[in-house]
DNA sequence: AATATATATTTGTATATACAATTGTTGTAA
DNA sequence: TTACAACAATTGTATATACAAATATATATT
């Protein structure tokens, strides 16, 4: 990926400003790619990534701040995507007994497996997006992360 | 940043999958960041971006697909965009004379005004998100990045 | 010159997201 | 026990974005 070529520009950037355009080209790549691979199963990065945490729970429902407090990118309405899910069947939505303020959402048998299909194209879209690197430099890349 | 604090999770996750989860925190990060550093001028990421375009160009007027060309993340309605700039009073925009299909947008002297008020704000935020660098580890990073 | 094709932007519409206000429930203090 | 604060989720509304279709202009072909 060339930082300059994509946003056309002859000018030379700063250190400090180049990495975090860098950071946000690499971002709009990767979520292009990935949303790519779940359009066929019609529901959005978001959307996975809840129906992971759920499987992650294995069989313990989760609420909605517990959802939230788990996805990659927080959002302030969990409600409506987790609407989206029930549409779909992939998930079931339960008052909770011992507090009624609360929620336990499910992943249903139909999600599990729906789950299970887009875990194979996800992760080879995943290997596709990091393919130029070696195990030693993602793990460098890792560290650097870190630092922010 | 911890990602499996942040997400909290004390599953050991992949370390493909853990890259690019942690790409995304540091995007969602930077992004609130910057995002906060300009919402004083109630501009958004994006908006800002095209005003640096404008200015870039040093008086030479720029059209919708040359903003979209140059645009971090490219966006399927610039118009729209730029019509809020015009309506802040930040941009003009007139048909082009010699190609009556374009449109010629330039940054108003209100707009560069504006933009080097921002330019301020914006630049501390960067550096304050990068001060865990120093200049060696940002290149490297700039380095890493590349492979995608 | 008339017709078709390509280019540049704009508009309509559906969906997504952010933010604030509201509802319903629980816990706590007078 | 009533009143009030805190909590959890939902809803209303405004704004943002994506995608496709429409409009307007220019270029190329017959």
């Amino acid at each position: 990926m060339n930082v300059e070529k994509i946003i056309k520009t002859t000018k030379q950037i700063p250190l400090e400003s180049r990495t975090l355009i860098h950071l946000q080209l690499v971002n709009n790549k990767l979520k292009e790619t990935i949303g790519n691979a779940l359009k066929p199963f019609e529901v959005s990065l978001q959307q996975f990534n809840v129906l992971r945490i759920l499987r992650g729970r294995k069989g313990e429902p989760a609420n909605l701040s517990t959802l939230n407090e788990r996805m990659v990118s927080k959002m302030s309405n969990t409600t409506r995507l987790v609407d989206k899910l029930i549409g779909k069947g992939f998930v079931r939505r339960n008052v909770c007994q011992s507090n009624r303020r609360k929620v336990e959402i499910f992943i249903t048998p139909a999600g599990s497996e729906a789950l299970a299909q887009m875990d194979r194209v996800v992760k080879d879209a995943e290997n596709e997006t990091v393919k130029g690197f070696t195990e030693q430099e993602l793990k460098e890349l890792n560290i650097l992360l870190d630092k922010f």
